[in-house]
Order: structure tokens, then sequence, then C-alpha cells
DNA sequence: TATATTTTTTAGGTTTGCCTAAACTTTAAT
DNA sequence: ATTAAAGTTTAGGCAAACCTAAAAAATATA
């Protein structure tokens, strides 16, 4: 299987969630940045391959066979973004790129070591969960801060808004990966949040509690 | 840079200390498993671009960017044949091939970050010195035990026969990587060896130590 | 329903890296 | 010095993955 092969295949994987009855050439061809002639190309390789099933003008889905592909790719692209946050001196908006490249290294016994020095994570850095050897795959327990209720606790696993003022203001407040955030109340006229976290109080407003992503 | 370009430059690297005056594209070709009409292909594109000196019948020789660049891809593939062997349960006979793929990984921060996690190794775990970051690489200290002199001690990096038989025997006599030989004298009439390893003596065959190769 | 717009596919090209077969150059052997 | 053998380059092709432009199909609008 070719780099190219498994790019499509987990980008199909993904945009699936999105477009559950098929994912038209020209969403997945904006999502992997070419053009949508190139995206027919491949997705008749790949249903030639019968990793996919495709018929003109409806779209593609995976096919078992194909999801068990995309499957694995999501799986070393998880393990390497989980070593290069926890073991290397990566910061969670760093590894996406990087193990964009490392995903293709093809290796079982890498990936199944790579698990093991890892301590079997259960999910990567961003909070997405790591599907495990035989492609079962735990439901996304992510969410926004903002989808919280009072009373709900989430660990802080990421941000939606990568600007430098924002990351600054997290700093400011102490908020950082894996911060602990206890819903204490919502205003209901501008759904801004009051949050627990170390034991300190503070406000969040609604754009800020829509950016951060926590684990529940 | 392409894959293909880095490893054509890193065999011109290696196959120059074999073939000063110039890589023939049959030695080249030869190397890397194609034909000598690709070899000679990819040289006059790599020396359209800079890196490298080439005239026709006359073979190839790296110009110093060439060098830089082959020294960059040397280092990566050393680094991570170390990350493979200390950091995961690599032995040193299967860290080749993995790395082989790993050293085409595009990241500055990467490669530094390793450096850093393994300890700044000075050596992969063949006993070959690992460039640093502005392509300054120190002198390789491998020998074979055939080449040691009575009193002369090394330290046991490596094999060149990884057939099970021989591996079997250097298992049974006690004889890993990191093992201290000490020479402790040579038979004129076979060039057999006594040596010591772990306060034991034993002897070993021209060909054995011929086998065997120890850092000094 | 008929027409206009958007989406998708097809047709024909390009680049990279590989190949085989034929032509050419160098080296070795009479 | 000729000729034979070996090594090297050139010429012409192929597969993968991309592209643009034109044709075809599906969808939206009047
Ligand atoms: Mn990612
Ligand atoms: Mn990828
Ligand atoms: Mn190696
Ligand atoms: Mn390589």
């Amino acid at each position: 299987m070719t780099f190219s092969e498994e790019n499509y295949l987990k980008s199909i994987y993904t945009l699936q969630k999105e477009h559950p009855k098929g994912v038209s050439t020209n969403v997945l061809s904006k999502y992997l940045d070419t053009k949508p002639a190139s995206a027919t190309e491949m997705i008749k390789k790949l249903d030639e391959k019968g990793l996919v099933h495709y018929q003109p003008y409806q779209g593609v889905i995976l096919k078992d066979s194909g999801a068990v592909s995309a499957l694995k790719v999501i799986r070393k692209h998880r393990l390497w973004e989980t070593f290069l946050a926890n073991k290397l001196d990566f910061s969670w908006d760093e590894i996406h790129d990087v193990a964009e490249q490392l995903e293709h290294i093809k290796s079982d016994k890498l990936i199944r070591e790579l698990d093991k020095f890892l301590g079997y994570p259960k999910h990567d850095p961003h909070g997405d969960p790591i599907p495990d050897e035989a492609g079962n795959i735990a439901k996304l327990e992510k969410k926004r801060v903002s989808q919280l209720q009072p009373g709900d606790t989430g660990t802080c696993i990421g941000v939606n808004d990568t600007s430098s003022s924002f990351l600054q203001f997290l700093d400011q407040q102490n908020i950082r990966l894996g911060s602990v955030l206890e819903i204490v109340n919502i205003q209901e006229f501008d759904k801004s949040m009051t949050v627990r976290i170390d034991d300190r109080e503070l406000l969040l407003s609604q754009i800020a509690t829509e950016h951060i992503y926590v684990r529940i």
C-alpha cells in the first residue's frame, strides 16, 4: 500500500462521520488538498482493490477491509503523536505534521514495541482514542467545555484556537494540558461559565469555553 | 529532496570510501539494487543540482554540499537505530531496515529532540559514529577481532554473519553486544585466537574472529 | 418543465523513478 | 594495433500520482 493510498483511506474514514452515505470527490479532494479529478482516479483504484465501495456520482464509502487499513494508519498516527508529546519535548500543536509522516512507516514490530514503550495509551494527546491492534476503537469522549453542565468535570486535552493571544490567556489562567476543570455554574444571559481549576474559581467567556477541549 | 535522492547521496558517501576517485554507475546501482541506466539518470540530476561532480564514464564524487546532505541522512539513520535498540526491544540485526525508512522523515526539531532523548550518543548500535548537527563525524574505531593484536581489548558491537548457527555459537560462548574481549594470544599456524571474556578464556577460529566486530 | 449552475468524470499531459535494449566508450586480451 | 569484453550512456517505455480543460451528469432555479 502506497503513502497516497493510506492517506486517502484515512481521509475517507474521517469524512465518513460527516458524510455517512458517501464521501464526494469534491469533499475528499478539498480535505487532501488535491483536485477532484485526482480523487476520482484514486477512488477507482481503491475500488478495484476491494477496499472501498464506489459508484460514479454517488461518492465512496469504506468496505470492512478498507476500514481496517484506515484504522491501522490512524493507530500509528496517534501512537506517534503520543510519543512526540510524552517522550520528546513537542507541544500538542507541533505533533500532527510529523506524525503525518511517521504514520506511513511499515513495521508491525515497530508499532507493537512503540505501544509497549508508551505504556499502552488509550488516547492520544488530543484526546482521540487509539485503536487496538485488531482495529477496535473506543467512542470519542472529547467535548468542548461549552458542552458541559454544572457539576461536570473534564481534563483539558487541547484547544481549537492556536492564536498566541489565546494561548497566552490560557497560560495566565494556569490552564494547560491535563488541567482538570469542574463546571461551577453557567450564566444564562451570555453563556459564560464559572469553572474550578486547582481549587481556584474563574470565569470563562462563551468564546473561551468553545475553544477548549476536555476529555470527560 | 526526495527519498530517492537521499538514498543515492548516502550510498555515494559510503561507496566513496572504497572508490575514492569516482563511484561508477555499476557499483552504485548494484548497491542500491537498481540498474546502471537508472543510476546515470539520477547522477545527472544530482550534478545539475550541484550536489555531486559527475563526468561521463568517470563515476561520481560528492561535492561538499552533497556530503553535508548525505551526512544529515546518515545522522538520522544512526540516531533512529540507537532509538530502536536502546529504547524499544529491537535486536541489533533488526534495526537497519526500519531505520532505512525512518531516516527520511523531515523535521529538524524531531532529530534534535531524539538526539537529546537518547543522551547525545556518539555511536550507533553497530559501533558507527553519529555525525553531529553540523555534519562533523568521528573516525570509525570499528575493527574485526582478527585485526587485533595480543593485549588489545575491544567491545563487541556486531557481527558480519547473521546465520543462526553462528549466532547460536556466540550465545553458547556468552559473547553478546557489549562484551569486552581481550586478545590473549594468536596461533601462528591457523590464526586462531585465545580471547578473555568475563574472566574466562576461550579459543576462536580465524573464521569466527573475522565475523565479530569490536569498538576499540 | 426548461434552463442554468454545480458537481463529477474523462481525456490528455507532466514529473519522478524505474526498466530494457541498443549504441557507444573504455579496458583487457590477443 | 586489432579485436573482444566489459562498463556506461542514450533512447524509448511504463506506472504512480498529480494536474488542466472539456464533456457529462446531477442538482438548483426560474
Ligand atoms: Mn493528528
Ligand atoms: Mn499521511
Ligand atoms: Mn544501518
Ligand atoms: Mn533509505
